[in-house]
Order: structure tokens, then C-alpha cells, then sequence
RNA sequence: CGGGGUGUGGCGAAGUUUGGUAUCGCGCUUGGUUCGGGACCAAGAGGCCUCGAGUUCGAAUCUCGACACUCCGACCA
């Protein structure tokens, strides 16, 4: 094949432009596409089918610790944001205001919003009464518009699709029992589902949600070595409760403010899924949330036989995975780099010379390795396969997060790790104060990222003013 | 929000310096031959040159403005 047409259909390579590869991959797997509105995206069949695996598997999850879905207004009236005043200085600068009804102006103008808190706990002031009454266990699919300046495809946009998890506890413990709990959730549905490690840990206070007592996030890590925040879960303690006065009688006939939390992922998911499994032929789907598990590629299709048996595979394969028969009038090959750069885990071969042997050929996404699968055994060749793929994808990025973990203990090895290795996260002491967690940033460019939980390390001197240190933080530069 | 870059059929580009009514590759349509790593032949279709104002007999090309995309910083999911 000549080098011209090869410029036309390949993507950029990572190592050479990782920004524009990334891009690529979004434009060519048909994942989104540009809309009129700068930083909203149209979000294609393709890319929406993953989010609805996303949403299915997270929505389980949910379920499954009690949690109720629920829908609130889009719009949030301008004195309702304003009641928690943390809360209303960390998002003014980015809400977006309705001011009209037609061409009537609006008494009140109304945000669009932004995140919902303030929508719920009007919600649970009117109807938390009593002990009885709680835990109020919400969740609510939905989109959220924040007027970002600059924007990239799922990373960053304007308007994007999330679920906001919003609690109220009789207890302060039982509220940071679910902040802590919903973490873990994203925790494991991050390295389960998504076969993406993660670092759970705390933000510091400069870093916290507004409004609220205590963050945690879960970090992880691109393939550049830059981090992604991939979901967050807030306490609140009782500061929103007093805002908006949601009090409830307690068993000894007391007037108490309840405890709540938030949680959060949004369609970003999808971005870090792309520049964690991806490479130079395109996306990776990890199992759990690839729209097409299965592309069933018949080879010489017109020769008696072939086609016939491809659509009795996929039949077969249908009742056990997600499956697409591509019977197009495509080249083998092209059909090859399609399911490829679309990130389809495993691609089915089957021709001629397989029929004759009754077996087909199972190629790994990411390792391109090829099985010869006897057709007695397909679906246990198959699953096989899937698994190993989560598997090793997952072991992957572990690995390059692992490499790219740089434990210093002064400035100058945090500027000599990262000139060396590249962008990673930079494990290092602080001592808990902003002028130092500013300076950090100042000198060597990466920002805390988290402080980890169950890494706590006792002692030991802050990297920047030496003093003793209260925390271990992974710094990071961030998407 | 500061600094760069880009905007031409669906995609990628040439043409802009020096104004004269748009070119190439891919893709698309139809027919035929192909088919185990991005096939080939033939005939076709498709363009508000991002938008708006201006200069000019005449603007993709010059001037001014807007918008969008993008990269590098600062801020955020």
C-alpha cells in the first residue's frame, strides 16, 4: 500500500502528539462530534452506546447500596444558589442564567445548573421531617452545564452527562461512611469495569468541592503520565442542612440537622478510558463497556457457505455477548482497521478454509494475537479471551502507573524525576500549608492531585519547607 | 483569561504572497472484477471557499469585525 493513502486513514501517533491523537481517536471511532455551540458536543451512537454500558453497570452499583434515582428541574432559581455561600463563590463564575421566558423578561433569572445540590436540599427541607424520614438515598442521571473557557471532547465540555448521587444521613457518620462508601464504588467499578487503576485519596482543603467539609477522588492515570480526576464523593457535615434548614426530630424529640454527602462521574469517563487503553490503531474497549464485544468479519463473504455460517455464529454468539456481523462490501482488511480503531475487544474471522476445519480465527484487540478457536468451543475461546484482554489492559496501565510514581523527598528530585521520567505522579511529603502546596506547584509544575488513603506515612519532612509533615500527596500535573 | 495556530465538497489538503469565478487525494453513487491486514477498473454526483461588513469592474485571495476549532499556560468534573 502507498504511503498516500496510508496518510489518509491513520490516526497521529501518540508518542509524536498525544493532544491530537486523542482527538482522532474521538473523530475517527465515531465517538462524538463537534455541534455549533462551542465546548457541546454531539455525542454519536457509538460513543452514547458506552455511555449507556456505563451507565447500566454504574446504575447496578448503585441499586445496590440502596440508592434511588430520582429527576430535579434543570434550572435553579438565582436566590436558591445563592443560600450556601461557598458553594454559590465556587460556581457563579461558570453558570450559565435563563433571563427570558419568550420574550419576557424573567422576574428571578434562573441558572441552568451547574450541579444540583441546592435543588436536593430545597427538596429535603420539605420533606425530611423525622428520624423516620432517613437516610434519603438520591441519584439522578442527568446533564449539567458549566460555561468552561477552554473545552475538549468528553475531558471538558460546556454541557455533559453525569450522575450526582445527593444523601442526607441522621449522622454524621453515617455520612462519611457513604462519602467513603461511594468512593469505593467508583474505586471498583473504575478497576473492575473500566480496567483502569486508581488512587483514592483526599483533596486539600484549596482543592475541596465548594461548600463542602471533606473531598475524595479517585485519580487516575493517563498514558502520558498526566492525571484525570475520574469521580469525586463529598461530605458536607451539616453546613448545606443550615443553609436551608433541613432538620429533622430526632428519637429524643430533638429539632437536628442532617448530614449529607454528594458523588459524581460524568461522560469524562469515557475520555479516560480512550487515553488509558488506547494506542496507535485506535481505541480500546475494555469488555465491561464496549458496545460491540464480538465483530464477526467473514472472509471471501461471496463464496457459497461463508455467509450463512457468519450469521449462524452470530446468532450463536449473540445470546452470551454483544455482537456485530459486519457483511459489508468492505475489504477484509478494511474491516480489520475499522473494528480496531472502534476499540472492539475481539474480532471474529471466518472463511473458507475455517469452515473447512469448523473453526474460526479470535484476534485480541490489543495484543492483535491470534487464537484458532475449534467452533465446538467458541464461546469458552471467546470469554477466554475477553477476560484475559480486561485483564491485561488493566495490568498495563497499572504498570505504567507504576513507573510513573516518583517518590522524592526534596524540590530538586521532584524537578530531576519529572525532566527524567516524564510527567507521573510525584509522591512527596507537605506539611499542610497552602504557601507550600502553591509553592510545589510554582517550582515543578505538578499540583496536589490527592492525599491517598491507607498510605498515610507517619513522620517524615515537608518537601518544600522541610517542616514536619502531616500527609502524603501525589502531585500531578491534571487534566 | 493570556499567548500561538487553523477555518476551501463528507475527510485531508493545494490555491491566498502577486485579486480574474476552484484543484488534487480519499470517501460517496452506479456497474464489473476482487476478498486471510486498509483491493482494482470504468463512468458519475457533490462546493453558501466559517459568517458579516468593506475596498474593487471583479474577492477563497486585500481590509475590518465576529464565530468556531485547536495547541501551550492559569482555573475547574
Amino acid at each position: 500500500m502507498d504511503e498516500q493513502k496510508k496518510m489518509v486513514e491513520e490516526i497521529t501517533s501518540m508518542e509524536e502528539d498525544f493532544a491530537k491523537w486523542y482527538t482522532d481517536i474521538v473523530k475517527k471511532a465515531d465517538l462524538a462530534d463537534y455541534s455549533s455551540v462551542k465546548g457541546c458536543m454531539v455525542i454519536r451512537p457509538y460513543g452514547y452506546a458506552i455511555w449507556e454500558n456505563i451507565q447500566r453497570l454504574l446504575d447496578a452499583r448503585f441499586k445496590a447500596t440502596g440508592h434511588e434515582n430520582v429527576y430535579m428541574p434543570m434550572f435553579i432559581p438565582e436566590s436558591l444558589l445563592q443560600k450556601e455561600k461557598d458553594h454559590v463563590k465556587g460556581f457563579a463564575p461558570e453558570v450559565a442564567w435563563v433571563t427570558h421566558g419568550g420574550s419576557e423578561p424573567l422576574q428571578e433569572r434562573l441558572c441552568v445548573r451547574p450541579t444540583s445540590e441546592t435543588l436536593f436540599c430545597e427538596h429535603y427541607a420539605a420533606t425530611v421531617h423525622s428520624h423516620r424520614d432517613l437516610p434519603k438515598l438520591y441519584n439522578q442521571w442527568c446533564s449539567v452545564v458549566r460555561w468552561e473557557k477552554t473545552t475538549r471532547p468528553f475531558l471538558r465540555t460546556r454541557e455533559f452527562l453525569w450522575q450526582e448521587g445527593h444523601t442526607a444521613h441522621a449522622t454524621a457518620q453515617e455520612a462519611v461512611e457513604e462519602t467513603e462508601r461511594m468512593l469505593g464504588v467508583y474505586a471498583d467499578f473504575c478497576e473492575q469495569d473500566l480496567c483502569m487503576p486508581v488512587v483514592k485519596g483526599k483533596k486539600t482543603e484549596s482543592d475541596k468541592f465548594a461548600g463542602a467539609v471533606s473531598t475524595y477522588a479517585v485519580e487516575a492515570m493517563m498514558h502520558d503520565g498526566k492525571a484525570l480526576q475520574a469521580g469525586t464523593s463529598h461530605y458536607f457535615g451539616d453546613g448545606f442542612a443550615k443553609a436551608f434548614n433541613i432538620q429533622y426530630t430526632d428519637k429524643n424529640n430533638k429539632l437536628t440537622y442532617v448530614h449529607q454527602t454528594s458523588w459524581g462521574v460524568s461522560t469524562r469517563l469515557i475520555g479516560a478510558v480512550i487515553m488509558s487503553h488506547g494506542d496507535n490503531n485506535g481505541l480500546v474497549l475494555p469488555p465491561a463497556i464496549a458496545p460491540i464485544q464480538i465483530a464477526i468479519l467473514p472472509i471471501a463473504q461471496h463464496k457459497p457457505g461463508v455467509l450463512e455460517k457468519a450469521r449462524e455464529l452470530k446468532e450463536r454468539l449473540g445470546k452470551s455477548f454483544r455482537v456485530k456481523l459486519d457483511d459489508s462490501d468492505n475489504s477484509p482488511g478494511w474491516k480489520f482497521a475499522e473494528y480496531e480503531m472502534k476499540g472492539v475487544p475481539l474480532r471474529l474471522e471466518i472463511g473458507p478454509k475455517d469452515i473447512e476445519k469448523d473453526q474460526c480465527v479470535l484476534v485480541r484487540r490489543d495484543t492483535r494475537e491470534k487464537t484458532f478457536a475449534p467452533l465446538s468451543e467458541l464461546e469458552a475461546a471467546a470469554e477466554k479471551l475477553l477476560a484475559e484482554l480486561g485483564a491485561s489492559i488493566y495490568k498495563a496501565a497499572k504498570e505504567n502507573m507504576s513507573k510513573r510514581t516518583y517518590a522524592c523527598q526534596t524540590m530538586d528530585e521532584i524537578t530531576a524525576a519529572l525532566d527524567k521520567n516524564g510527567d507521573g505522579f510525584v509522591k512527596a511529603m507537605w506539611c499542610g500549608s497552602e504557601e507550600c502546596e502553591d509553592t510545589v506547584k510554582e517550582r515543578t509544575g505538578v499540583g496536589s492531585r490527592c492525599m491517598p488513603l491507607g498510605q498515610e506515612s507517619a513522620g517524615g519532612a515537608c518537601v518544600c519547607c522541610g517542616k514536619a509533615a502531616a500527609h502524603l500527596v501525589y502531585w500531578g500535573k491534571a487534566y
